[in-house]
DNA sequence: TCTCGCAATGAATCTTTCT
DNA sequence: CAGAAAGATTCATTGCGAG
């Protein structure tokens, strides 16, 4: 069993790095691959024999075979150190984010979105001979269908946006300027570092305070970077010395919020549970209490179990508020309303109460 | 050798009638296949409402490799058909698209592209479990590569685009209204009809006047009618004698268009919003800044989300503007300042700072 | 005729907990 | 594990009917 320490950059080569981690051990991964088929020696046959530069039809084929067992072997191992619930995020563009989505599909995992980052200020395509590629794409699944407690701060990222939920399209300038890093000779340190508020939105979507994000293509660091900002840990693989010495300068500086400005805005369903019964116990309605449907057309009485009763028909809030709309479901909650002295107000107001007795 | 016609729509399996077209006839493909989408049970919206999702029958495959079969069958059929300088274009979700562009780029087409159809009104994510779905991906790619003489009106597009070159982003809505096409009982014709402009843009980019478009999955005739409009000329597939009827009437109605005519179907300018949590992102308010309202009287503490809290109180820049005023609503953006040396400034300054930059 | 409010709807892989 | 019950959840646009 090998040890576990967060916070750390792993140096190696990536696969073999990920099977020393132990199983389910991670809450995310984000991972930005190569693409460039002849980035030095990363493309290895199923084999282990290198694949050589090619031009013709079959050795294309040939090297994306090879491209999709690299990326089949990585992943595959990532899916093993992730926890149940834990997702894990890819960007690619079109050169090989099919390649990725195809390989998430096939391992099992469950593609919840795939995300367009759309750059503000992309590079124009200098020849005129195609459309200025002005997007890289996301793909973020989960680790298997099915699998519905994965975390999404659905809330937090309303609120983010302004009270209407985040969509699939975001947009982020390049990683240029201050927050590129350069070498000493004044050029960029890597050439795809991508921007941290990039991972900024991801980490702030898909985990929580204290969560593990394991970054299997550390590179100088972005992904540790915004977590160490976000109050996250992160594990970071790496194979580039050069890399690796950016990334723990860079790491080093980097100023975690305050633990209390972390906290989003939370969802309800994260809420404890106050069964309706607990109002009656708790003497803020008693047995007999009328209750009003939105408009008023309608009432029912509050019986001591905390089931409501209109003519003979009986049953939780939810149930009678559903058949009194004559509809498939009902919150309860929201529906019914009692009598004040202000006038009508929500039962939902009562559940607060309670709540923050609690 | 079969016979050649255009302008018309062939009744039949998409692979059977393929194979009867001969080779290297067509200059243009626009593919829009079964998404596979996998649908679960009935979706309610929360006004408990249905929603009328796409279940046909021709949606449904017993797996990837199915799927991934029938995939490659119809586009290694539109390769052999599709002249040398010729371009295809399939459009897809994430449900499909990676399967798609695997399989365009194993059969030796040459992706020139990947765009992304941003909809200005997606449907949205009822439930709050992921992102708004709120794009589709277009994968547009030459027959092999090499083939530099394809067909791409960069200066129409440009012109076409305010001057700047078109990038692979586009924003269009939903075909809705008017342009959607009903049955006689005030039903949509056709689950997936995509908008004319879409097809528009896509056939002025890569094709030229006279040029022959084929869509092996024709369903209404969108394809067909953007052709007829531009002066292309169209070969449809449809196995569905529905929908082959309704496109035919389309069709029939469709004058073609006068090229200065041509120039106004623009899309419709709809940019993305830079949302306030977008500057906690980009690092111009950090977790744990304050917010001071007009008077001073109060203040807020801006949190990773981009949400405020003032005490237990927690929202988005509106929603908390609104609390302190026990106002019904209020604008965030006017409404906050934050402190700098020079005194106080409003939240709207990095707001446009942000746009600069964009 | 014009305005306002309400209903309808779009390629959707759309819940969680307890018995 | 299946089934029942609790309970949480929507954005932009179009079209229609009331006033």
């Amino acid at each position: 069993m090998s040890e576990f320490k967060t916070d750390v950059i792993l140096k190696g080569d990536c696969i073999q790095v990920l099977k020393s981690l132990p199983d389910a051990s991670v809450d995310a991964v984000f991972a930005d691959p190569p693409y460039n088929l002849q980035l030095g020696g990363d493309l290895l046959r199923p084999d282990n024999s290198r694949v050589d530069a090619v031009d013709d039809d079959w050795d294309k084929f040939d090297s994306f075979a090879a491209y999709d067992a690299f990326t089949r072997a990585w992943m595959a191992e990532c899916r093993r150190v992730l926890k149940p619930e834990g997702t894990i995020w890819v960007i690619g563009s079109y050169h090989n984010v099919f390649r990725l989505g195809s390989a998430i599909q096939d391992l099992g995992f469950w593609v919840l979105n795939d995300i367009v980052w759309r750059k503000s200020n992309p590079m124009p395509n200098f020849k005129g001979t195609r459309f200025t590629n002005a997007h890289e794409t996301l793909i973020w699944a989960a680790r298997s269908q099915g699998q519905k407690r994965y975390t999404f701060n659905y809330d937090a990222l309303k609120a983010f946006n302004e009270d209407t939920q985040m969509r699939s399209d975001w947009t982020f300038a390049l990683c240029t300027g201050e927050e590129r890093i350069k070498d000493a000779d004044g050029k960029k340190a890597h050439p795809t570092q991508k921007p941290e508020a990039l991972l900024h939105r991801v980490l702030l979507a898909s985990t929580r305070p204290g969560d593990v994000v394991l970054d299997p293509f550390f590179g100088t660091g972005t992904t540790g970077a915004a977590a160490k900002r976000l109050g996250r840990r992160y594990i970071g693989i790496e194979r580039e010395d050069d890399y690796i010495r950016v990334a723990e300068k860079r790491l080093a500086a980097v100023v975690p919020a305050n633990p209390e400005d972390l906290a989003v805005m939370g969802s309800k369903r994260s809420e404890p549970r106050v069964p309706f019964g607990a109002l009656v116990e708790a003497g803020l309605l008693r047995p007999g209490d009328r209750l009003y449907a939105p408009d008023g057309s309608r009432e029912a009485r509050v019986r001591a179990d905390g089931s409501l009763i209109h003519g003979d028909l009986t049953g939780s809030i939810h149930k009678l508020g559903a058949l009194m709309e004559n509809a498939p479901a009902c919150n309860g909650w929201t529906y019914w309303r009692f009598k004040t002295d202000q006038g009508f107000k929500s039962i939902d107001t009562l559940r607060a109460e309670i709540r923050a007795a609690m």
